[in-house]
DNA sequence: ATAAATTTTTAGATTTGTCTAAATTATAAT
DNA sequence: ATTATAATTTAGACAAATCTAAAAATTTAT
């Protein structure tokens, strides 16, 4: 299926935002886009009628696997033409966005295959992010526990210590999974316990043990 | 200025069609672009008010100094990535035109430049025909005289023998300038002179020493 | 728990680029 | 020179992507 330049940069702006909150609110797409939040309303529908994303009224969206897929796969394009910008035509690093946004729509699999294979299968772009490769596979970012989080430093979980039923069903009660976003509001000395605000949510004290064992990736 | 891939499109098609017959119908655009011909009158009215061409209504239409320049830079850029796409990428020369349609559009000034140093300021596309530099300028493609047109051959003027008043005002008289389409309706072998049909036109005889004087191009 | 503030959606309008059907103008044929 | 045919334009409609203003739903604060 083809997708027009609009609804890519959609995809890719929830995308992005999904990646430091799993749950991407119309207004944070409006601004991300410079659009009005009514705008983003009209496309979301589309864009749900498209299977590409869950979208509940006033409940935000997320992006579903197809939706996934096809994020990645203009992540892709953008990271290789920002490298052959720089590496092959010469431009400066920060010189090389506006035009990589344009290539990035041109849509031929054929295209990005032999462009990925002509630079040499680069792993990242040249402000270091990671190049996905053909099936949407690229390395992780870095990651730090809760425990070393700063105070009043937002946050979103990215993974958990481990997958054992306990830790599950404690996540599961707190209204903690992947994709949270969070915030510490205060820490006790005495026993290394933090107390964090999730939006819509009270706030919730975590243990120093459930804070070593949750992994953030600050925003 | 900067214009949409549609009116790129047209002024490309536009500049397409008068290189084999200088004023442009409704039709001919239409068959050129797939499209209905009351879409091509409704852009043509836009592309005169950002004053790209000359456009009468029934009368067809002309690129204006600042069309014919757009038209030169949108097929230089078409040209430089079908020879980057075939150089470079390794495709195979007859699979690149629709993906160069796409990269075509992609307008930064900087980045046709830098591909074309970086390509090695290549004459030619992969399919011979010539790359106009930054202003515009190619190779002019190669005539034949109208002497030795073959019969019902339509075939469009390039160029006159000499500038001399006399040749000139005779053509002035039987209404043939550069850009006039015409066909050889007739040969008369008793003098070598032919008979030749131009639209909107009665039938004329051209004598065997004007038909050498004037250059066409097959169309 | 209710009111105030914020967020989101709906309704209606606009621009671009396209279409179909009807009307108009130009060209060709008798 | 009129009529028939062909080309072109006009009128009205539609989809995509956007906007503003108003209405509705949700969240926050008292």
């Amino acid at each position: 299926m083809n997708f027009s330049t609009a609804e890519e940069n959609y995809i890719k702006a929830i995308w992005r935002l999904q990646q430091t909150d799993s749950n991407v609110t119309t207004n944070e797409l409006s601004e991300e886009l410079h659009t009005k939040p009514a705008s983003v309303t009209d496309m979301l529908k589309r864009l749900k009628e498209k299977k590409l994303l869950h979208y509940e009224p006033y409940y935000g969206v997320k992006l579903n696997a197809d939706g996934k897929k096809l994020a990645l796969s203009i992540i892709r394009r953008h990271r290789l033409w920002e490298f052959f910008l720089v590496d092959k035509l010469k431009f400066e690093w920060d010189a090389v966005h506006e035009i990589a946004e344009q290539l990035e729509h041109v849509s031929s699999h054929e295209l990005t295959e032999r462009l990925d294979a002509f630079l040499g299968y680069p792993k990242a772009d040249p402000h270091g992010d990671p190049i996905p490769d053909r099936n949407g596979k690229m390395e992780a970012a870095s990651n730090i526990s809760l425990h070393e989080l700063k105070e009043q430093q937002a946050a979103v979980v990215t993974a958990v210590g481990d997958q054992s039923s306990n830790l599950l069903e404690m996540l599961r009660q707190k209204k903690i999974g992947i994709g949270t976003k969070l915030e510490i509001k205060q820490r006790f000395l005495f026993d290394g316990s933090i107390e964090i605000k999730i939006r819509n949510q009270p706030l919730t004290t975590l243990s120093d043990h459930l804070a070593k064992n949750i992994f953030v990736k600050t925003v």
